[in-house]
DNA sequence: TTATGATTCATACGTTCGTTTTAATCATAG
DNA sequence: CTATGATTAAAACGAACGTATGAATCATAA
C-alpha cells in the first residue's frame, strides 16, 4: 500500500530481470537479487512467495502490455483493411515490431528485458516454458489465424514453422549482442548501440519477410 | 586405458548430454548425471576434473567432427566451382545442412546434441560462450569469408547480420521441438518425428535462403 | 603369483541454496 | 498517543550442491 512497498518490490523486479537476463533463472540466486536490489533476502519471499513467482513477475510486468499492444496493432490493421486481405508484411510488423520497438523503451524494460524474453525462450526450465506457452496462447492463434487468411496460398504447416523460425531469427537477433561475437569479432562498423538498434529493426524485418515469402520447398 | 574406463567415460558424457539438454547446466547437478549413468559419483571429478570440464568435452566430442566435415564440405564446394563463385545456397547448405544432418546420426548425438547446442547458444554461461567462440572461430571465418565473395554486392556487415539471423532460426527449429508448441499447439499433422526431421531440413532451408537473398533494407 | 597403477567406491567436507521464523520497525487510523 | 497491520530485519533451517579423500577393487605386467 504504502510507498516503500511498491519501491521494494519495484526494485526487486528490477533487479530480477538484469540478473535473470546475466545469468539465467537457475544461475541467478536470491542473495544476489535482493543484494542489488538493495533489500533483505526475505523480501522476495515475502513479496512474491517464492522464486518461481518472482521470476513469473518478472515477465507478466512487461509482457501484459506487449502482447496487448499486439492485439491492438491487430485490430488496427484489420479496421484499416476493411476486410480487406492483409499484408504479411504489416502483420510481421505487428508482432515482431512491436516488440523491438520495446527496446528503445527503458519504461517498459528496455533491451534488458528483450534479451531475457529471448534466452528463455530457449531455456529449459519447464514451468518457464509452461507460463510463457500459456501467456503467449491468446496472441499467438490470433496472429496465426491473421497469416493464414494473408497467406491463402501457402499450406498451414508452412505459415506455422515459418513463424517459429521468424520467433528465433529475432530472439537471437535480440538475445545475442554478446553472441553475436559468435559471427563477428569486429564491432559492426563504428555504430553506437543506439544505432545500432535502429538499424536491426529495418534490417530484421527484411530478413523475416524475406524467409516468410520465400518459395515453398518441395519434397 | 581400459574397456572399463572408455564405457564409463563414455556412459557420463551421453548422461551429461541428454541432461544437460533437458534442464541446462546449472539445472542438471553432478548427482542427476552419474546416477543415470549408472557411475559413481565421484567418477565425473575423477575423468573430467570438474563440471566444467565435463560439459566442455561434451561439446567438443561432437564439434570437432562437425566443424570438420563444415570445412571439408568448403573445401569440396570450393574444388569444384574451381575459381567461379560459389552460390550461396550452397554454402548455407554446407553450413547449416551439415549441422541438421547430424540430427540423424545417432552415433553422433543424434537430435538430442543439437538441441543442446541450440540451447546453449542463447545461455548465458559465461565460460560456455567463451569455449564455444573459441571452438567456432575458426569455421566462422572461413564461412564469412565465402559468403562475402558470394555476394559481392552485398555489404559485409549486412551479410554478419544475416549469418546471425540464420544461426538464431537455425537454434529455434532445433531446439524448440518442444517450443513450437508456443506457436502451435496441434502436432503438425499426421507427420511422426523422423517425417518432421526429414522436412525440416528443406522447410529451413527455404526459409533461410529467402532471408539471405531478401533485397536490402532501406534506412 | 605378486606387485603396480588405474579405476571405483563410500563417505565426508565446506558452501551455498531457497525458504522460514521470530522479533523489530514502520506508517497510519482511531 | 496508542493500537494495528504491514513491512523490514537478522538469523537459522534442512537440503542440495561441487569437490576431495582414502580405502577397496580391478586389470595387467613381471
Amino acid at each position: 500500500m504504502e510507498v516503500r512497498t511498491v519501491d521494494t518490490r519495484e526494485r526487486i523486479l528490477d533487479a530480477g530481470e538484469r540478473l535473470f537476463m546475466a545469468h539465467g533463472y537457475e544461475g541467478t540466486s536470491m542473495r544476489q537479487i535482493t543484494g542489488e536490489a538493495g533489500v533483505n533476502l526475505a523480501a522476495v519471499n515475502y513479496h512474491f512467495g517464492s522464486k518461481e513467482s518472482l521470476m513469473q513477475e518478472v515477465f507478466r510486468r512487461r509482457l501484459d502490455w506487449l502482447n496487448e499492444e499486439r492485439m491492438r496493432a491487430l485490430d488496427a490493421l484489420e479496421a484499416e483493411a476493411a476486410g480487406q486481405a492483409l499484408k504479411p508484411s504489416a502483420i510481421v510488423d505487428a508482432f515482431f515490431g512491436t516488440l523491438l520497438r520495446m527496446a528503445g523503451d527503458e519504461n517498459r524494460g528496455g533491451m534488458t528485458f528483450l534479451r531475457l524474453l529471448g534466452r528463455t525462450l530457449t531455456e529449459p526450465s519447464e514451468f518457464i516454458r509452461a507460463f510463457l506457452a500459456h501467456e503467449y496462447q491468446a496472441v499467438m492463434d490470433r496472429y496465426k489465424e491473421a497469416l493464414f487468411k494473408a497467406l491463402p496460398e501457402v499450406p498451414k504447416a508452412e505459415i506455422v514453422w515459418r513463424f517459429h523460425f521468424m520467433l528465433g531469427a529475432t530472439s537471437y537477433a535480440i538475445a545475442g549482442t554478446d553472441a553475436l561475437r559468435l559471427v563477428t569479432d569486429w564491432q559492426i562498423e563504428d555504430e553506437d548501440s543506439t544505432d545500432r538498434l535502429d538499424r536491426l529493426v529495418p534490417r530484421l524485418m527484411s530478413f523475416l519477410i524475406g524467409g516468410l515469402r520465400a518459395p515453398l520447398p518441395q519434397f
